[in-house]
DNA sequence: GCCAGTTTGTTCTCACGTTCACAAACTTTT
DNA sequence: AAAAGTTTGTGAACGTGAGAACAAACTGGC
């Protein structure tokens, strides 16, 4: 959706792949604390809800990390998949509009595991600032620039209301932080170089409203292809 | 991701476009609300964050409902693609785990604005059930199956841990639910026919990361194309 | 050491999605 | 009424992605 490619990388793996790395290294992570050693490719394509083959032409952008008539040894596809991703050490994010979502997010355990961790809570508006959520101070929007050049933030997630987010995505920017997660239900501009990428639950919402419209016309026929 | 593509269904719309609808949508909301009587391809397609080509192409598949040399009706194209979606009615919808993320969805306006009505919260946890979040009951899991077939819920979303979901997936389905929204991080498996989407918030920051990483090296040239 | 069985990595083909480019269809100006 | 200017709808070219199929590379039994 959004991440331009670049001219002439060593290998670069296409977006589809990207997008599903982490999918993989979940199921992976999900094996090894089952206490599994090896899996094939059949096996973990399984566990991540995809073709087999796709699977395997997706690690191979990777490397060869398998041994045929073997498997993949998932302790150590882990360990490549997450250094791939980037996810071998921890990235710190700045968490944006502190409302009902911002506190979910906030509160959520599953960020730390997987290679992040929240190191600012900031809000607009003041009665908030008295708050701890997750142990975390919430915090000043206008320490955004002290909080990111300091601690080297990268990473910013909005959780504004859609009329604040272009100005939060603006003062980011400015800031230094250069991937944006937006759960606003607006479009962001950005300058090239600075990736977006949006999660909506009412476009998700609606998708699926689309096919269940579909769903119920023809009878009871339905989708069963 | 889902949505096997149907046989033979009069006009059918490529999924690509499917999921870009709703962003039409919301641009043309947008757009109406202030006062914008007629727009061009190229305004919409700038308000929707697309290339204007591939918004016509879009659009030409619901129909003709432009005119050239003068551009698109803002009111009656969002009519026509709030049709096609399927969101010119409400849709009755239930959410499952009403723990921080369920209760900042519970407390989400904007899906009532958006074609979805919120008209059930069920969570295991006994201690949840004397709760009323915006106005709705939290209420016994185990009366999802008399929810669903006395109010007509075809669409169920699932805020559990993910050791609950597939649980909670396959009750929905026996229930008579056929598209799920999932933001629990486990594949679900379903039946042919019951459609799933799923929101992933580690994964979105993974993509995220793996685009930092790569910015970050090659020195300061990063992504400029 | 050889043979049978297993599983990866990769090639090839087809389907899908994006973008360009332009004729067709409209409005406005002269 | 014709010419000039807009803007849509779409055919055609291109690029990306998915999946089948299979040779190459490994293991284990004999
Ligand atoms: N709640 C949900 O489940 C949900 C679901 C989908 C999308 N969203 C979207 O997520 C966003 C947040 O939703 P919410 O329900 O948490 O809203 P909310 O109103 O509860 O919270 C918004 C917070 O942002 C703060 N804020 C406002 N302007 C700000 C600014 N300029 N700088 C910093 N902080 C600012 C407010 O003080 C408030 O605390 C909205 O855009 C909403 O549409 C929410
Ligand atoms: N909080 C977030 O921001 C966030 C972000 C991304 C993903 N998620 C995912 O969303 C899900 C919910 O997260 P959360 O933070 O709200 O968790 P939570 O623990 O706060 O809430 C989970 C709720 O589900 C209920 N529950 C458990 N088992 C159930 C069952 N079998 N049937 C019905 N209800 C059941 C629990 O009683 C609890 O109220 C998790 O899978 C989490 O990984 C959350």
């Amino acid at each position: 959706m959004t991440a331009k490619a670049s001219s002439e990388n060593a290998r670069d793996i296409p977006e589809a792949t990207v997008a599903r790395l982490p999918v993989y290294l979940r199921a992976l992570v999900t094996l090894s604390d089952a206490g599994t050693g090896t899996c094939s490719s059949e096996e973990l394509a399984a566990a991540a809800g995809v073709n087999s083959a796709k699977l395997r032409k997706d690690l191979s952008y990777l490397g060869s990390y398998g041994t045929r008539g073997v498997g993949y040894d998932v302790d150590y596809l882990r360990y490549q998949i997450a250094r791939e991703i980037g996810v071998t050490q921890d990235w710190p994010v700045v968490i944006v509009g502190i409302g009902n979502l911002g506190h979910a997010l906030a509160n959520y355990s599953g960020f730390r595991s997987r290679g992040f961790r929240v190191v600012a809570l900031l809000d607009a508006d003041p009665e908030r600032h008295q708050e701890v959520v997750a142990g975390v101070d919430v915090r000043p929007f206008d320490d955004l620039e002290q909080i990111v050049s300091e601690q080297g933030v990268a990473i910013g997630v909005i959780a504004t209301p859609a009329v604040a987010a272009q100005d939060v995505a603006d003062r980011m920017v400015a800031a230094g932080i250069s991937s944006i997660l937006n759960f606003a239900p607006t479009v962001l501009v950005v300058p090239d170089g600075v990736d977006v990428r949006k999660v909506d639950l009412s476009i998700e919402l609606q998708i699926l409203a689309y096919h269940e419209q579909r769903k119920s016309q023809f009878g009871a026929q339905g989708v069963t292809a």
